[in-house]
DNA sequence: CGAGAGACTGGATAATTATGCAACAAACGC
DNA sequence: GCGTTTGTTGCATAATTATCCAGTCTCTCG
C-alpha cells in the first residue's frame, strides 16, 4: 500500500500548486488540471483531497475558485512543522481521540511547538514528553481526520491501532 | 424598492454575523439560523449573498462550513482591530471572567494595542504576552459578551460552544 | 398616467459536491 | 501463511449549491 500512499501525497502536492496557479471553480476543473500535470484521479477523490488538505472555495468577482488555505498562503506556521519533518522521522499512530507520534528522543518538545505553531483546527491540546506527543482530538472522527492531514507532512502511519 | 435594499443590507449583515458565531454547514442551515433571526430567505437568495460578500466554505476538521473571507461591518477606532483580525488568526476562549486570546507569536503585543484602541466598553484591561493576550471583565457575564462581540471581527472560538 | 428599465426574490431545476458502498492493496498479529 | 484490520479509490447516487426564468416593486422618462 505504500505505493498509494506516495501517489496520494504527490496527487495532494500537485493539487496545492495547481489551484494555488489557475483559476479553478468546479471539481471537474481540477480534475483536468491534474490530469494534464500527470495524475489520474475521480471527482470523488478530488472531494475528500479538498478536505483534507483544508481547501476553500471562495465566491470572488461573481465567480467561483478554490484556493489554499488562507493560513498557508502567507507560509503560516506550517512550514516549521514541514521542516521538522523532513528532519527528523515521525511517526503517527491513533488511539481512539488522541494522535501519538514519535520521533527522536529529545526532540518532542520541538515537534509540539512546530504543531502548536500550525494551528491544526482538530487539535484541543497537544502534550510533549521526550520523544513523544499527545494531540487530543475532541473525537475520534476528528484525530483521524487530523492524522491524514499529517501525513501530507511527512508523518508516516504507524500501526497500533 | 427603497424597502428592499434595506431588507437585502439588513439580512446580509444578520448573515454575516451567524456565520461568523456558528458553524454552518449548508445553505440550508444558514437559511435556518437567518429564520431564527428574524429574517426569512431562501437557499437561492443565500447563494446569491455568499457570492456578494465573498464568504467562503472552508472544509475543516473532516466537515465543511461557511465562514467570513475576513471583511465585516464598520466599526469606529476598532478598524486595527478588524485588519488585525484578517492578517493573523486569532483565536478565543473563556475562562470565567477571563478572555484568552491567542495569535501568532510575537504578536500579542500588537493585538492588545489593537484592543486597547477598540475602547470595548467590557474589558476593565488587557495583558499581552508573547502570543496570548488576556482580558479582564469585570464578570462572566461580560467576559462571554466580549468574546461574542469579537468574533464578529474573525476571531474564532476555541472550546465547546 | 403608462411604458420601460433596473433591482430583488422565489420556484424550479441544472450543475456541482459529498458520501455509502464495494473492491482491492498493504500491514499487522498469530 | 492466513485471516483481520486499516487505508485508498472509483462508481453510483444522495445532498447541496448555482442559476434560469418569471413575477413584483420602484423609480424614471416621456
Amino acid at each position: 500500500m505504500r505505493d498509494a500512499l506516495a501517489r496520494k501525497h504527490h496527487r495532494q502536492q500537485a493539487l496545492l500548486r495547481v489551484v494555488s496557479q489557475q483559476r479553478l471553480s468546479t471539481q471537474a476543473d481540477v480534475v483536468r488540471a491534474l490530469r494534464r500535470a500527470g495524475f489520474a484521479a475521480t471527482q470523488a477523490t478530488v472531494s475528500r483531497d479538498v478536505v483534507e488538505l483544508g481547501l476553500v472555495k471562495v465566491a470572488r468577482d461573481g465567480t467561483h475558485a478554490y484556493a489554499p488555505p488562507s493560513a498557508a498562503a502567507p507560509g503560516g506556521g506550517m512550514e516549521r512543522l514541514r521542516r521538522f519533518c523532513e528532519d527528523y522521522p515521525v511517526e503517527g499512530a491513533l488511539a481512539t481521540n488522541l494522535v501519538v507520534l514519535r520521533s527522536l528522543p529529545g526532540t518532542a518538545n520541538a515537534l509540539a511547538a512546530a504543531l502548536d505553531a500550525s494551528r491544526l483546527d482538530e487539535a484541543v491540546g497537544t502534550l510533549a514528553g521526550d520523544d513523544t506527543v499527545f494531540i487530543a482530538a475532541t473525537n475520534e472522527r476528528h484525530a483521524r481526520a487530523l492524522l491524514g492531514r499529517l501525513t501530507t507532512f511527512g508523518i508516516a502511519r504507524k500501526g497500533t491501532k
